[in-house]
DNA sequence: ATGAATTATAAGTATATACATATTAACCTG
DNA sequence: CAGGTTAATATGTATATACTTATAATTCAT
Protein backbone atom coordinates (compact mmCIF):
# COMPACT_ATOMS: atom_id res chain seq x y z
CA UNK A 1 0.00 0.00 0.00
CA UNK A 2 3.09 2.27 -0.21
CA UNK A 3 2.01 4.06 -2.87
CA UNK A 4 5.60 5.67 -3.39
CA UNK A 5 7.82 8.90 -1.86
CA UNK A 6 6.23 11.92 -1.31
CA UNK A 7 9.27 13.95 -0.44
CA UNK A 8 7.15 17.63 -0.72
CA UNK A 9 4.14 18.85 1.35
CA UNK A 10 2.76 20.31 -2.64
CA UNK A 11 2.78 16.60 -3.66
CA UNK A 12 0.97 14.92 -0.73
CA UNK A 13 -1.21 18.02 -1.20
CA UNK A 14 -1.62 16.86 -5.06
CA UNK A 15 -2.04 13.09 -3.77
CA UNK A 16 -4.63 14.02 -1.23
CA UNK A 17 -6.75 16.38 -3.51
CA UNK A 18 -6.56 13.43 -6.36
CA UNK A 19 -8.03 10.99 -3.60
CA UNK A 20 -10.74 13.08 -2.88
CA UNK A 21 -11.82 13.87 -6.39
CA UNK A 22 -11.26 10.52 -7.28
CA UNK A 23 -14.24 9.94 -4.70
CA UNK A 24 -11.41 7.77 -3.45
CA UNK A 25 -11.98 9.51 -0.20
CA UNK A 26 -15.93 10.77 -0.35
CA UNK A 27 -17.65 14.10 1.48
CA UNK A 28 -18.06 13.33 4.84
CA UNK A 29 -16.03 10.89 5.03
CA UNK A 30 -12.65 10.82 8.04
CA UNK A 31 -9.27 10.52 5.43
CA UNK A 32 -6.39 8.64 7.58
CA UNK A 33 -4.59 10.70 10.50
CA UNK A 34 -1.63 12.44 9.80
CA UNK A 35 0.79 9.61 11.38
CA UNK A 36 -0.38 7.16 9.43
CA UNK A 37 -0.58 9.11 5.71
CA UNK A 38 3.20 10.15 6.78
CA UNK A 39 4.12 6.48 6.68
CA UNK A 40 2.16 5.80 3.84
CA UNK A 41 3.58 8.70 1.92
CA UNK A 42 7.44 7.87 2.95
CA UNK A 43 6.97 11.44 4.71
CA UNK A 44 7.59 13.44 8.25
CA UNK A 45 4.30 14.11 9.84
CA UNK A 46 4.99 17.61 9.66
CA UNK A 47 4.96 17.10 5.83
CA UNK A 48 1.46 15.93 5.89
CA UNK A 49 0.18 18.61 8.36
CA UNK A 50 1.83 21.32 6.21
CA UNK A 51 -0.12 19.88 3.38
CA UNK A 52 -3.67 19.32 5.11
CA UNK A 53 -3.42 22.75 6.90
CA UNK A 54 -3.35 24.46 3.50
CA UNK A 55 -5.87 22.41 2.23
CA UNK A 56 -7.99 22.92 5.26
CA UNK A 57 -7.49 26.59 4.44
CA UNK A 58 -9.31 26.25 0.81
CA UNK A 59 -12.38 25.08 2.54
CA UNK A 60 -11.78 21.69 1.38
CA UNK A 61 -11.24 19.71 4.67
CA UNK A 62 -12.06 20.02 7.87
CA UNK A 63 -10.20 19.02 10.56
CA UNK A 64 -10.25 18.91 14.78
CA UNK A 65 -8.10 17.93 17.09
CA UNK A 66 -8.67 14.48 18.30
CA UNK A 67 -12.17 14.03 16.16
CA UNK A 68 -9.32 14.00 12.59
CA UNK A 69 -9.47 14.72 9.63
CA UNK A 70 -12.73 14.83 7.24
CA UNK A 71 -13.54 15.90 3.60
CA UNK A 72 -15.75 18.70 3.53
CA UNK A 73 -19.30 18.13 3.01
CA UNK A 74 -20.39 21.14 1.71
CA UNK A 75 -17.08 22.43 0.44
CA UNK A 76 -16.94 26.37 1.09
CA UNK A 77 -15.43 27.48 -2.12
CA UNK A 78 -13.01 30.68 -0.59
CA UNK A 79 -11.85 33.14 -3.01
CA UNK A 80 -9.38 35.91 -1.87
CA UNK A 81 -10.05 38.83 -3.17
CA UNK A 82 -7.26 42.03 -3.25
CA UNK A 83 -9.38 44.87 -2.17
CA UNK A 84 -8.38 47.63 -4.79
CA UNK A 85 -6.57 50.36 -4.03
CA UNK A 86 -8.17 52.92 -6.64
CA UNK A 87 -5.01 54.78 -8.18
CA UNK A 88 -2.90 51.40 -8.32
CA UNK A 89 -6.18 49.70 -9.85
CA UNK A 90 -6.44 52.54 -12.59
CA UNK A 91 -2.66 53.09 -13.29
CA UNK A 92 -2.44 49.46 -13.34
CA UNK A 93 -4.41 49.19 -16.90
CA UNK A 94 -2.29 51.87 -18.04
CA UNK A 95 -4.89 54.96 -17.49
CA UNK A 96 -4.14 57.94 -16.32
CA UNK A 97 -5.50 58.70 -12.49
CA UNK A 98 -6.36 61.44 -11.11
CA UNK A 99 -8.55 62.50 -8.24
CA UNK A 100 -10.64 65.54 -6.86
CA UNK A 101 -12.22 66.49 -3.83
CA UNK A 102 -16.17 67.52 -4.02
CA UNK A 103 -17.06 67.57 -0.26
CA UNK A 104 -14.37 68.18 2.67
CA UNK A 105 -16.56 69.30 6.05
CA UNK A 106 -16.29 68.53 9.58
CA UNK A 107 -20.19 67.77 10.53
CA UNK A 108 -22.32 65.71 13.22
CA UNK A 109 -22.89 62.42 10.72
CA UNK A 110 -26.69 61.10 10.35
CA UNK A 111 -27.52 58.30 12.59
CA UNK A 112 -26.62 55.61 10.11
CA UNK A 113 -23.34 56.51 10.13
CA UNK A 114 -23.02 57.52 13.23
CA UNK A 115 -23.92 53.64 14.02
CA UNK A 116 -21.10 52.45 12.36
CA UNK A 117 -18.69 55.06 13.39
CA UNK A 118 -19.95 54.21 17.29
CA UNK A 119 -19.57 58.02 18.14
CA UNK A 120 -21.67 59.93 20.28
CA UNK A 121 -24.51 62.33 19.48
CA UNK A 122 -23.40 65.15 18.41
CA UNK A 123 -20.22 64.32 17.57
CA UNK A 124 -18.23 65.73 14.32
CA UNK A 125 -16.74 63.94 12.03
CA UNK A 126 -14.83 64.33 9.29
CA UNK A 127 -16.97 64.37 5.61
CA UNK A 128 -15.00 63.69 2.27
CA UNK A 129 -16.39 63.23 -1.23
CA UNK A 130 -13.84 62.05 -3.43
CA UNK A 131 -14.34 61.51 -7.48
CA UNK A 132 -11.66 59.37 -8.74
CA UNK A 133 -11.46 59.63 -12.68
CA UNK A 134 -9.59 57.10 -14.99
CA UNK A 135 -8.25 59.21 -18.36
CA UNK A 136 -10.31 61.76 -17.20
CA UNK A 137 -13.70 60.06 -17.19
CA UNK A 138 -15.36 59.23 -13.56
CA UNK A 139 -14.48 55.73 -12.50
CA UNK A 140 -15.48 55.75 -8.80
CA UNK A 141 -16.78 57.89 -5.80
CA UNK A 142 -15.84 57.48 -2.26
CA UNK A 143 -18.46 58.89 0.60
CA UNK A 144 -16.00 58.89 3.44
CA UNK A 145 -16.06 59.25 7.23
CA UNK A 146 -12.95 59.40 9.38
CA UNK A 147 -13.14 59.93 12.95
CA UNK A 148 -10.85 63.20 14.38
CA UNK A 149 -10.23 61.17 17.47
CA UNK A 150 -9.14 57.90 15.89
CA UNK A 151 -6.98 60.11 13.18
CA UNK A 152 -5.77 63.45 14.87
CA UNK A 153 -2.98 64.51 12.04
CA UNK A 154 -6.31 63.96 9.64
CA UNK A 155 -7.34 68.14 10.30
CA UNK A 156 -4.45 69.15 9.01
CA UNK A 157 -3.25 66.37 6.12
CA UNK A 158 -3.70 67.67 2.57
CA UNK A 159 -6.45 65.61 1.06
CA UNK A 160 -5.66 67.30 -2.51
CA UNK A 161 -2.28 66.02 -3.23
CA UNK A 162 -3.04 62.85 -1.81
CA UNK A 163 -6.76 61.30 -2.04
CA UNK A 164 -7.96 60.08 2.07
CA UNK A 165 -7.79 56.36 0.99
CA UNK A 166 -4.05 57.05 0.15
CA UNK A 167 -3.35 58.97 3.39
CA UNK A 168 -4.92 56.34 5.40
CA UNK A 169 -3.40 53.08 4.14
CA UNK A 170 0.42 55.52 4.75
CA UNK A 171 -0.31 57.15 7.93
CA UNK A 172 -2.88 54.94 10.28
CA UNK A 173 -2.54 51.04 10.64
CA UNK A 174 -5.41 49.04 11.51
CA UNK A 175 -6.01 46.33 13.03
CA UNK A 176 -9.36 44.95 10.84
CA UNK A 177 -11.80 45.77 8.89
CA UNK A 178 -15.38 44.83 6.86
CA UNK A 179 -16.60 44.38 3.65
CA UNK A 180 -19.86 44.41 1.60
CA UNK A 181 -20.63 44.23 -1.73
CA UNK A 182 -23.88 45.42 -3.18
CA UNK A 183 -25.29 47.07 -5.90
CA UNK A 184 -27.54 50.16 -5.96
CA UNK A 185 -29.78 51.77 -8.52
CA UNK A 186 -28.68 55.35 -9.75
CA UNK A 187 -29.85 58.67 -8.52
CA UNK A 188 -30.08 61.92 -9.78
CA UNK A 189 -26.79 62.73 -7.57
CA UNK A 190 -24.79 59.12 -8.32
CA UNK A 191 -25.83 59.97 -11.69
CA UNK A 192 -24.72 63.71 -11.86
CA UNK A 193 -21.87 62.97 -9.91
CA UNK A 194 -20.40 59.55 -12.68
CA UNK A 195 -21.80 60.99 -15.29
CA UNK A 196 -24.38 58.31 -15.82
CA UNK A 197 -28.30 57.60 -16.47
CA UNK A 198 -29.92 57.80 -13.84
CA UNK A 199 -31.40 54.50 -13.25
CA UNK A 200 -28.23 52.31 -14.06
CA UNK A 201 -27.40 49.48 -11.51
CA UNK A 202 -23.75 50.23 -10.03
CA UNK A 203 -21.42 48.32 -7.71
CA UNK A 204 -20.94 49.05 -4.34
CA UNK A 205 -18.23 48.45 -1.77
CA UNK A 206 -18.97 49.50 1.80
CA UNK A 207 -15.87 49.35 3.93
CA UNK A 208 -15.08 50.06 7.87
CA UNK A 209 -11.65 49.98 9.21
CA UNK A 210 -10.74 49.85 13.22
CA UNK A 211 -8.11 49.61 15.35
CA UNK A 212 -8.60 48.51 18.39
CA UNK A 213 -10.39 51.85 20.38
CA UNK A 214 -11.54 53.34 17.59
CA UNK A 215 -13.76 52.70 14.05
CA UNK A 216 -11.39 54.61 11.75
CA UNK A 217 -12.96 55.14 8.97
CA UNK A 218 -16.28 54.25 6.97
CA UNK A 219 -16.45 54.55 3.42
CA UNK A 220 -18.89 53.66 0.26
CA UNK A 221 -17.27 53.35 -3.17
CA UNK A 222 -19.70 53.72 -5.84
CA UNK A 223 -18.65 52.70 -9.25
CA UNK A 224 -19.19 53.81 -12.79
CA UNK A 225 -21.45 51.13 -14.67
CA UNK A 226 -19.35 48.41 -16.75
CA UNK A 227 -17.04 47.66 -13.12
CA UNK A 228 -16.82 44.36 -12.64
CA UNK A 229 -14.31 42.80 -9.38
CA UNK A 230 -11.92 39.61 -10.38
CA UNK A 231 -10.92 36.28 -8.69
CA UNK A 232 -9.22 32.93 -9.33
CA UNK A 233 -9.70 29.88 -7.10
CA UNK B 1 17.76 43.95 22.66
CA UNK B 2 16.33 40.52 23.21
CA UNK B 3 13.23 41.51 23.74
CA UNK B 4 11.95 38.65 25.77
CA UNK B 5 10.68 35.31 24.72
CA UNK B 6 8.34 34.88 22.18
CA UNK B 7 7.69 31.57 21.62
CA UNK B 8 4.36 31.09 19.54
CA UNK B 9 4.49 31.70 15.98
CA UNK B 10 1.41 33.73 16.72
CA UNK B 11 2.96 35.69 19.04
CA UNK B 12 5.45 36.47 16.75
CA UNK B 13 3.56 37.46 14.52
CA UNK B 14 2.00 40.04 16.66
CA UNK B 15 4.87 41.64 17.30
CA UNK B 16 6.43 42.17 14.02
CA UNK B 17 2.63 43.72 12.92
CA UNK B 18 3.06 45.90 16.16
CA UNK B 19 6.58 46.97 14.50
CA UNK B 20 5.12 47.70 11.47
CA UNK B 21 1.94 49.30 12.52
CA UNK B 22 4.57 51.52 14.95
CA UNK B 23 6.55 52.03 11.73
CA UNK B 24 9.55 50.77 13.99
CA UNK B 25 9.99 48.73 10.63
CA UNK B 26 8.34 51.66 7.92
CA UNK B 27 7.38 50.21 4.44
CA UNK B 28 9.37 49.27 1.89
CA UNK B 29 12.09 48.48 4.06
CA UNK B 30 14.26 45.59 4.80
CA UNK B 31 13.18 44.02 7.96
CA UNK B 32 15.97 41.63 9.80
CA UNK B 33 16.25 37.68 8.66
CA UNK B 34 14.98 35.02 9.67
CA UNK B 35 18.21 34.03 11.94
CA UNK B 36 18.62 37.10 13.31
CA UNK B 37 15.05 37.63 14.66
CA UNK B 38 14.80 33.94 15.89
CA UNK B 39 18.24 35.09 17.91
CA UNK B 40 16.17 38.18 19.21
CA UNK B 41 12.95 36.10 20.06
CA UNK B 42 14.82 33.48 21.17
CA UNK B 43 12.97 31.16 19.44
CA UNK B 44 13.73 28.80 16.53
CA UNK B 45 13.82 30.24 12.88
CA UNK B 46 11.05 28.15 11.74
CA UNK B 47 8.77 29.95 14.09
CA UNK B 48 9.84 32.98 12.68
CA UNK B 49 9.33 31.85 9.27
CA UNK B 50 5.90 30.50 10.02
CA UNK B 51 4.82 33.77 11.21
CA UNK B 52 6.32 35.51 8.85
CA UNK B 53 4.48 33.31 6.08
CA UNK B 54 1.56 33.93 8.02
CA UNK B 55 2.11 37.92 7.35
CA UNK B 56 3.10 37.36 3.53
CA UNK B 57 0.06 35.43 2.55
CA UNK B 58 -1.94 39.02 3.90
CA UNK B 59 0.28 40.83 1.81
CA UNK B 60 1.47 43.05 4.58
CA UNK B 61 5.32 42.29 3.86
CA UNK B 62 6.61 40.44 0.44
CA UNK B 63 9.65 37.96 0.55
CA UNK B 64 11.93 36.55 -1.48
CA UNK B 65 14.77 34.35 -1.13
CA UNK B 66 18.06 35.57 -1.20
CA UNK B 67 16.86 39.38 -0.92
CA UNK B 68 15.18 39.67 2.17
CA UNK B 69 11.63 40.48 3.62
CA UNK B 70 10.31 44.18 3.50
CA UNK B 71 7.60 45.93 5.06
CA UNK B 72 4.89 46.09 1.50
CA UNK B 73 5.10 49.49 0.19
CA UNK B 74 1.56 49.05 -0.77
CA UNK B 75 -0.04 46.67 1.36
CA UNK B 76 -2.59 45.04 -0.96
CA UNK B 77 -5.31 43.77 1.41
CA UNK B 78 -6.74 40.46 0.71
CA UNK B 79 -10.18 39.03 1.85
CA UNK B 80 -11.09 35.65 1.68
CA UNK B 81 -14.94 35.77 1.35
CA UNK B 82 -16.55 32.54 1.02
CA UNK B 83 -18.86 31.81 -2.00
CA UNK B 84 -22.07 31.30 -0.96
CA UNK B 85 -23.82 27.99 -1.63
CA UNK B 86 -27.69 29.59 -2.24
CA UNK B 87 -29.28 26.51 -0.18
CA UNK B 88 -27.01 27.06 2.96
CA UNK B 89 -27.05 30.83 2.98
CA UNK B 90 -30.93 31.34 2.77
CA UNK B 91 -31.32 28.52 5.43
CA UNK B 92 -28.46 29.97 7.66
CA UNK B 93 -31.16 32.78 8.00
CA UNK B 94 -33.79 30.62 9.24
CA UNK B 95 -35.52 31.01 6.10
CA UNK B 96 -37.12 27.81 4.05
CA UNK B 97 -35.48 27.20 0.98
CA UNK B 98 -37.07 26.42 -2.50
CA UNK B 99 -36.03 26.59 -6.15
CA UNK B 100 -37.69 25.87 -9.71
CA UNK B 101 -36.28 25.19 -12.74
CA UNK B 102 -37.70 27.79 -15.44
CA UNK B 103 -35.96 26.79 -18.52
CA UNK B 104 -34.09 23.57 -19.58
CA UNK B 105 -32.83 22.19 -22.66
CA UNK B 106 -30.13 21.54 -25.11
CA UNK B 107 -28.84 23.77 -27.56
CA UNK B 108 -26.24 25.81 -28.69
CA UNK B 109 -25.25 28.49 -26.74
CA UNK B 110 -24.72 32.04 -28.20
CA UNK B 111 -21.11 33.18 -28.82
CA UNK B 112 -19.89 35.14 -25.91
CA UNK B 113 -21.05 31.96 -23.86
CA UNK B 114 -19.46 29.59 -26.08
CA UNK B 115 -16.43 31.82 -25.87
CA UNK B 116 -16.50 31.16 -22.25
CA UNK B 117 -17.02 27.49 -22.49
CA UNK B 118 -14.48 26.89 -24.88
CA UNK B 119 -16.68 24.71 -26.76
CA UNK B 120 -17.25 24.42 -30.83
CA UNK B 121 -19.43 26.23 -33.05
CA UNK B 122 -22.69 24.27 -33.09
CA UNK B 123 -21.46 22.13 -30.01
CA UNK B 124 -24.67 22.25 -28.22
CA UNK B 125 -24.59 22.32 -24.20
CA UNK B 126 -27.32 22.01 -21.41
CA UNK B 127 -28.81 25.21 -20.61
CA UNK B 128 -30.70 25.93 -17.45
CA UNK B 129 -32.09 28.82 -15.29
CA UNK B 130 -33.17 28.01 -11.63
CA UNK B 131 -35.12 30.59 -9.60
CA UNK B 132 -34.21 29.98 -5.95
CA UNK B 133 -36.76 31.55 -3.31
CA UNK B 134 -36.06 32.32 0.17
CA UNK B 135 -39.56 31.84 1.92
CA UNK B 136 -41.35 31.75 -1.07
CA UNK B 137 -40.05 35.03 -2.15
CA UNK B 138 -37.34 35.26 -5.30
CA UNK B 139 -34.13 35.53 -3.85
CA UNK B 140 -31.25 34.71 -7.12
CA UNK B 141 -31.54 33.18 -10.45
CA UNK B 142 -28.74 31.40 -12.09
CA UNK B 143 -28.60 31.14 -15.93
CA UNK B 144 -26.36 28.42 -15.83
CA UNK B 145 -24.57 26.31 -18.83
CA UNK B 146 -22.62 23.18 -18.41
CA UNK B 147 -20.48 21.12 -20.99
CA UNK B 148 -22.01 17.54 -21.04
CA UNK B 149 -18.28 16.36 -22.18
CA UNK B 150 -17.52 17.06 -18.83
CA UNK B 151 -20.14 16.01 -17.23
CA UNK B 152 -21.98 13.11 -19.28
CA UNK B 153 -24.06 12.24 -16.10
CA UNK B 154 -26.02 15.79 -16.21
CA UNK B 155 -28.37 14.47 -18.73
CA UNK B 156 -29.99 11.50 -16.12
CA UNK B 157 -29.19 13.46 -13.46
CA UNK B 158 -33.00 14.78 -11.22
CA UNK B 159 -32.45 18.65 -11.20
CA UNK B 160 -36.09 19.58 -10.23
CA UNK B 161 -34.96 17.12 -6.69
CA UNK B 162 -31.61 19.01 -6.25
CA UNK B 163 -30.33 22.28 -7.76
CA UNK B 164 -27.65 22.27 -10.42
CA UNK B 165 -25.35 23.78 -8.27
CA UNK B 166 -25.75 21.57 -5.43
CA UNK B 167 -25.20 18.27 -7.92
CA UNK B 168 -22.22 20.09 -9.11
CA UNK B 169 -20.85 20.14 -6.12
CA UNK B 170 -22.01 17.16 -5.00
CA UNK B 171 -20.56 15.16 -7.91
CA UNK B 172 -17.97 17.08 -10.09
CA UNK B 173 -14.67 17.89 -8.76
CA UNK B 174 -13.15 20.65 -10.18
CA UNK B 175 -9.72 22.15 -10.18
CA UNK B 176 -9.92 25.95 -10.50
CA UNK B 177 -12.47 28.74 -10.89
CA UNK B 178 -12.75 32.72 -11.84
CA UNK B 179 -15.19 34.81 -10.88
CA UNK B 180 -16.57 38.23 -11.23
CA UNK B 181 -18.89 40.44 -9.36
CA UNK B 182 -20.36 43.07 -10.71
CA UNK B 183 -23.91 45.16 -10.62
CA UNK B 184 -26.42 45.14 -13.66
CA UNK B 185 -29.55 47.22 -14.36
CA UNK B 186 -32.83 44.88 -13.84
CA UNK B 187 -34.67 44.71 -17.37
CA UNK B 188 -38.08 43.32 -17.93
CA UNK B 189 -36.86 39.74 -17.63
CA UNK B 190 -35.41 40.05 -14.58
CA UNK B 191 -37.89 42.31 -13.58
CA UNK B 192 -39.95 39.35 -13.79
CA UNK B 193 -38.14 36.22 -12.57
CA UNK B 194 -37.30 38.55 -9.87
CA UNK B 195 -40.51 40.09 -9.18
CA UNK B 196 -38.83 43.40 -8.92
CA UNK B 197 -38.87 46.68 -10.70
CA UNK B 198 -37.32 47.41 -13.98
CA UNK B 199 -34.27 49.68 -13.82
CA UNK B 200 -33.62 48.04 -10.06
CA UNK B 201 -29.30 48.15 -9.62
CA UNK B 202 -28.95 43.93 -8.96
CA UNK B 203 -26.43 42.44 -7.51
CA UNK B 204 -24.27 39.69 -10.32
CA UNK B 205 -21.71 37.01 -9.65
CA UNK B 206 -20.51 35.77 -12.96
CA UNK B 207 -18.41 31.97 -12.24
CA UNK B 208 -16.66 29.89 -14.27
CA UNK B 209 -15.16 26.85 -12.71
CA UNK B 210 -13.05 24.17 -14.71
CA UNK B 211 -10.64 20.92 -14.33
CA UNK B 212 -7.70 20.47 -16.24
CA UNK B 213 -9.69 18.85 -19.28
CA UNK B 214 -12.66 21.46 -19.75
CA UNK B 215 -14.99 24.64 -18.63
CA UNK B 216 -17.46 22.31 -16.60
CA UNK B 217 -19.49 24.92 -16.26
CA UNK B 218 -20.45 28.76 -16.19
CA UNK B 219 -23.14 30.85 -14.36
CA UNK B 220 -24.53 33.83 -13.51
CA UNK B 221 -26.20 34.52 -10.49
CA UNK B 222 -28.44 37.62 -10.71
CA UNK B 223 -29.68 38.41 -6.94
CA UNK B 224 -32.86 40.45 -6.01
CA UNK B 225 -32.43 43.59 -4.84
CA UNK B 226 -30.60 44.57 -1.29
CA UNK B 227 -28.34 41.56 -1.67
CA UNK B 228 -25.09 42.18 0.11
CA UNK B 229 -22.11 39.93 0.22
CA UNK B 230 -19.74 40.09 3.19
CA UNK B 231 -16.76 39.71 4.57
CA UNK B 232 -14.27 40.58 7.14
CA UNK B 233 -10.43 40.95 7.38
C1' DA C 1 -29.64 6.92 33.85
C1' DT C 2 -27.15 11.17 34.38
C1' DG C 3 -23.60 13.95 34.98
C1' DA C 4 -18.78 14.55 36.34
C1' DA C 5 -14.01 13.12 36.17
C1' DT C 6 -10.54 10.69 33.55
C1' DT C 7 -8.12 9.03 29.68
C1' DA C 8 -6.83 8.48 25.15
C1' DT C 9 -6.15 10.50 20.70
C1' DA C 10 -5.33 13.54 16.71
C1' DA C 11 -4.17 17.82 15.46
C1' DG C 12 -1.22 21.84 16.69
C1' DT C 13 3.08 23.54 17.58
C1' DA C 14 8.23 24.22 18.90
C1' DT C 15 12.99 22.99 18.04
C1' DA C 16 17.57 21.59 16.13
C1' DT C 17 19.40 20.26 12.11
C1' DA C 18 20.17 19.70 7.40
C1' DC C 19 19.70 20.53 2.78
C1' DA C 20 17.34 22.90 -1.46
C1' DT C 21 16.60 26.83 -4.27
C1' DA C 22 16.36 31.28 -6.00
C1' DT C 23 18.89 35.39 -6.48
C1' DT C 24 22.07 38.75 -5.62
C1' DA C 25 26.80 40.03 -5.34
C1' DA C 26 31.42 39.22 -6.30
C1' DC C 27 34.74 37.53 -9.17
C1' DC C 28 37.04 36.24 -13.22
C1' DT C 29 38.19 36.24 -18.09
C1' DG C 30 38.56 37.71 -22.60
C1' DC D 1 34.28 46.84 -19.56
C1' DA D 2 30.95 43.34 -20.98
C1' DG D 3 29.52 38.97 -20.17
C1' DG D 4 29.64 34.83 -18.07
C1' DT D 5 30.98 31.97 -13.93
C1' DT D 6 31.09 31.32 -9.10
C1' DA D 7 30.25 32.15 -4.41
C1' DA D 8 27.41 33.88 -0.81
C1' DT D 9 23.01 34.34 1.37
C1' DA D 10 18.01 34.50 2.81
C1' DT D 11 14.13 32.08 2.32
C1' DG D 12 11.95 27.50 1.62
C1' DT D 13 11.44 23.05 3.00
C1' DA D 14 12.12 18.19 5.15
C1' DT D 15 12.86 15.47 9.27
C1' DA D 16 12.94 13.48 14.02
C1' DT D 17 11.50 14.45 18.31
C1' DA D 18 9.00 16.25 21.96
C1' DC D 19 5.50 18.49 24.08
C1' DT D 20 0.71 21.00 24.11
C1' DT D 21 -4.13 21.32 23.57
C1' DA D 22 -8.77 20.42 22.27
C1' DT D 23 -12.04 17.13 22.56
C1' DA D 24 -14.22 12.52 21.85
C1' DA D 25 -14.78 8.45 24.36
C1' DT D 26 -14.78 6.05 28.44
C1' DT D 27 -15.13 5.31 33.18
C1' DC D 28 -16.83 6.30 37.49
C1' DA D 29 -19.75 8.14 41.02
C1' DT D 30 -24.26 9.70 42.19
Amino acid sequence: MSGGDFNSWQSVQAEVLRRINAREWKPGEFIPNEAELAVEFNCARATVNRALRALADTGLIDRRRKAGTRVALHPVRKATLAIPVIRSEIEGKGQSYRHSVLVKERVAPPSGVRARMRTGPGEKLMHLVTLHLADGKPYVFGDRWINPKAVPAIETADLDAQSANEWLVANVPFEGGDFAFSAMTAGKREAEILACKEGEGLFVIDRSTWNQDHVITSVRLTFAPGYRMHTEI
